[in-house]
This record gives C-alpha cells, structure tokens and sequence, in this order.
DNA sequence: GTACTTTTACTCGGATACCGTCTGTCCGAGTAATTATGG
DNA sequence: CCATAATTACTCGGACAGACGGTATCCGAGTAAAAGTAC
C-alpha cells in the first residue's frame, strides 16, 4: 500500500500558492516550474483541487490558479480527499462468507471493522493538520531563510 | 490507496487455521478450497505468513500449515507487516527541496512528520486486535452456527 | 474614440501511452511418509 | 522380517503472464484579456 506521489505535489503546489497575495493568481506552469515536476501531470491534479473547492481557478489571459480559502482552513485530509477519492483504504472482497459458506455479501465483514476504526484514526490526525500547520513549520523550521526568495520569485510570476 | 485483497485472504486464512486441533496440520490446497480463491496464490501468501513466524510448515506427506502461535498473539498488525512489508504507507519524492531550491533530500519532507503521525495511530489500532479477537467477534455474532460445520469439515480435512 | 475582430495566454477535460505492482499460474526442486522390493 | 529403493503428497521459491491503476503526455475546446482594425 502506497500513498500517491501526487498527494506529496498537491500538498506542496497550495503551500506554495499560501505565499500569493490576495487576489493575485498563479499560472500551473508557474507552479510546476518551481516544484519541478511534470507541467501537464501537475495541471490536473491542481484541477482536482478545483473540484474539491480548495482552489479558484481563473481561465483565460492573466489566469491561474489561488487558494479558495485561508491556508488553516485546508486541512491535510481534505487534499488527501481530494486527491486519492474518499473510498476507505480496505474493502472487502467476501472472503469471509466464503469462509462461512454463504452466499457472496451476505454477512458483513469482519475485519472491514477493525479496518475503519484503524482508518478513523488516521484520518483524525489528518484533519487536524492544516496547510497552515506546514507553513509554520516552515518558518520556524531550519530553511526559514529559503522563503523569502520564494515570495519574490513569485512576485515576478505572479498576474493580476 | 488501496490494502491488497492479500491481505483479507491472509487474515481468513488464519482465522481457519485458529480452529485447528493442537498438533494438526492443514494442506494449502484445503484452506485454498474453503476460502474460494486461487490455491498457488493463496499458498504464496501463506508463504509470507511462515517466513513471519505466524505460521508454521511441515513439508512432505502429511504436510501442511499451523499456526506457529496462539492466535491472541498474533495481531492483525503482524499480518499487515507479513503480507505488505513494514515500508511506511508515505514515502517523500523530494518536493519540498524542490520548492526550497535546494538539493534532492538536502531537508526533511514536512509533510512526512505529519504522515507519519496518522500512521502511527492508525498502527496502533491494529496492534490492539488479533486473530482472536476477530475469532470472538465471530462466535459471539449472527453467524456463531456457521462455525461447527466448519471445525467438522476441518477434521476431515486435517491430517496428523 | 468607439465598436468589432483577431490574437494571445491561459484553463478544461478527454484520449492515450507507459510502467510498476498486484494477482494468478506454472513448474522444477526439496522433503518426508508411505509403499514396494529384494534378500 | 528387515533394509533399501521407489512412489506419493506435500511445501518451497522462482519465473512468468495478465490486469489494473498511477504517472505522464498531448491535443482540441473554451475563455477572457489584450491588441489590432475599421469607421
């Protein structure tokens, strides 16, 4: 079981999208340039996130992509969501009412419970965490003085 | 993100064997049999169970498989590690030096704090439950009469 | 200078290809109990 | 009846094929600002 490395991009894209100024728009190819990653690939994972209402999109000249809400209001769940689907990590394939000799789906699932309960937990944890909560960290963590050529660098990318 | 369905398969497959007299073994292609799914696959993923220790063989005539432990040792944590790996479900592409401009893995990935954090708990609630404890959900659910014609099979089944 | 058209620079979403992993199959080798064989 | 050989019924582990999903690319369509054009 992997977590997609398209989680880690999005995660990073609307950290850096946290550093815009307010009403200010950034192009996806912006974006995938400073994350050096793949422009296209990026482009349609930001435009889940559009789907998932944590980013605006402005089409058009002078478009791009910004945060739709405050940065502690994007919580690490919520691109997780976004990103992989809500589907629970376990499903079940009726092992056990093959084990029970039952038809297919006619009893529930044992180990789906343990499973959920295992998953709630883990999702509680990611919902506490915001792109907020990474920001700080950033700040107060050893490459502070990384983000301010990042802010300008932005200023020159940056539209509108 | 997705748990193998290896992984069910395993955990059933254990829950059979939990219903073995002491001393008795049971052939690969019996449990395979029962649970309905592919013997060669099936056997492979026992196979994971052994070198783990959860499982015991005995090769030759009158082989088989047993468990290595009483079954309230045997968490549903340890069957995850054996069938999946103990890798962590997140692993870091270097994003965050990407958006630093520094080096591939010159810092830490913030975000793996973070996914660390939620696997964690969520390891911790596997670590609570056992093949037992699914061994009791089941005798004590709707379905507790399945679970004789099941032990009678078994000792046809069975050998040693 | 205003109304209209064209260009330009973006996003949007689908079609497609690639590649790694999980599922599943197959086979030869190893092992040990059982059976057969020979004296 | 005993010792040895052959058979049998298993596990073991690797090689391999197929399916599926994540990654990545490409392209045509839509959109809106900017630039160009005509009167």
């Amino acid at each position: 079981m992997h977590i997609k490395s398209g989680f880690e991009q999005s995660v990073y894209a609307l950290l850096l999208l946290d550093m815009l100024p307010e009403k200010a728009v950034l192009p996806g190819e912006a974006i995938s340039e400073h994350l050096s990653n793949s422009p296209s690939y990026l482009q349609k994972l930001i435009r889940k996130l559009v789907h998932a209402g944590i980013v605006t999109s402005v089409t058009g000249v002078k478009g791009g992509f910004k945060l739709s809400k405050k940065s502690k209001d994007i919580r690490i769940y919520d691109v997780y969501v976004a990103i992989e689907g809500n589907q629970s990590m376990y499903s079940s394939n009726g092992v056990l009412s093959s084990l029970l000799r039952l038809d297919k789906d006619d009893c529930e699932c044992l180990l789906e419970d343990i499973m959920l309960e295992a998953e709630s937990n883990w999702i509680n944890t990611l919902k506490q965490k915001t792109i907020s909560t990474l920001a700080k960290d950033l700040q107060s963590g050893p490459f502070d003085s990384k983000v301010k050529p990042i802010e300008k660098w932005i200023q020159e990318k940056m539209v509108l």
